[in-house]
DNA sequence: GAGCATTTGTGCGTATGTATG
DNA sequence: ACATACATACGCACAAATGCT
């Protein structure tokens, strides 16, 4: 770069005027990247370089972008620096979703890991929702699925064990939950219904997503069933509400 | 009072271990209220009791406390102190998603608030959505809704003006928006498609959906399109997470 | 309404830790 | 090893909202 800094307005903030100077910090940046004068993937001063343009100390600088960063405008990478946030990816939701077919639709490589794969007892509130008795054995299974090698979703999914008892072995094999299932004599399941919620990751999810503590992950629950209407599989999904956007087909 | 604070071991933190102080303490918090030893609704100790009992600067407990805000376990009010989060509400999401109804399915009491009805021309984007010509007059209303007196979500919604010219009226005497579509002369709709995700809420979305700035809201854009397949109203809602989760039925 | 104590919110200055290149 | 840049933590001061007198 040839000359000075980008987007150099020196914006000098209003003080004692009831609005918190973090927040018109958050509110300069945010209208600069809507202006496109940080475009997508660039990255955006350093905090030292901010506190000087603002005249502020850098914990001021800091709220600001925390904020930015919870709402999905920055991305802030220890000891690297904070870079303008970039493309979402449209998950759809409905009776027949899987994840790859997804993933293919939007021209991505879908990729699975699993991550662990454990027989326990099944909870009360699980054992209900599988159509088990208490107790009995269940598959948990959790598995880190990527597109284009960028996490996307962290999901815990519950068998009944009773029914698939060489499923571990399938999906230690091929993290493909629809194959282990078709090897299983379930070629064919069905989403019955999905609950959504929103919240902030614990640390193990947003690092397993490579993502920040202060964006929210989307957390859905779902059961699956065959076409009998047997509950095959249960599963809480968490989502890196950074990079998707769930899509609902009514 | 008499006695000491509730739940009141001192917790010795680890330093120089690796784990952030303001981790270790929110964790700590976190397993006392799953514990069940500071039940729902009731109040925590301050934040000066707090960074006395963990021997930890004020701002310290505060980045502790932030978290379990964002993650939705407790809700922090400026001058009265902090408190255990309570209920959620299930919002059932489908192709005759009502509010109203949805929300008396729960037993409670619905209520909705316009706040501010306005004609302009479409932008591309939403043009497109609404099946219409960009620069065409489009309504757009903006509401409130809420149950038992605390608010739910916050809509913003796209008519077209041309096809519900006194739509604008009728929404000011009367809020539903069923109703108002019902008394324009399409007694029924339904959901295509709903788009859902998550982010922290700006500050206006905050105030009105009396919210923690720390805690996600859940977003949503839906299409909604008479008997016949035309579309009658874009929908962009935003939805305080902590008070709902989102029930999508396949 | 005025005044006051309590409690959370904002901001500064400083020091040190830790990841990256 | 070194510089850079983000992360954590302390201590202090004052602002702003709330609730009580």
């Amino acid at each position: 770069m040839t000359d000075g800094a980008p987007g150099s307005l020196p914006a000098s903030l209003a003080r004692r005027e009831g609005v918190a100077l973090w927040r018109q910090i958050q509110q300069t940046l945010e209208a600069e990247i809507a202006a496109g004068r940080v475009p997508p993937g660039a990255r955006l001063p350093t905090e030292a370089e901010l506190s000087a343009r603002f005249s502020v100390n850098r914990h001021t600088v800091r709220r600001a972008m925390e904020e930015l960063e919870g709402r999905g405008l920055v991305r802030i990478e220890h000891g690297r620096g904070s870079f303008v946030a970039e493309d979402v990816l449209d998950y759809r939701l409905g009776p027949r979703t899987r994840f790859s077919e997804n993933i293919r639709r939007e021209n991505r490589e879908p990729e699975g890991r699993i991550l662990r794969i454990a027989e326990m007892p099944a909870e009360a509130a699980l054992a209900e929702q599988l159509g088990l008795r208490r107790g009995r054995p269940v598959i948990v299974a959790e598995r880190l699925a990527l597109a284009d090698g960028r996490p996307v979703v962290l999901g815990t999914h519950h068998f009944p064990a009773a029914r698939f008892p060489q499923l571990a072995a399938l999906l230690a094999d091929n993290p493909s939950i629809s194959a282990a299932l078709a090897a299983c004599g379930v070629p064919d399941y069905r989403r019955l219904v999905t609950r959504v919620t929103a919240r902030l990751p614990t640390p193990e999810e947003a690092e397993l997503l490579q993502q920040s503590r202060s964006r929210p992950v989307l957390v859905t629950e779902a059961v699956n069933v065959d076409p009998e209407g047997a509950v095959v599989d249960v599963t809480h999904a968490r989502y890196a509400a950074g990079r998707v956007q769930l899509i609902v087909e009514s």
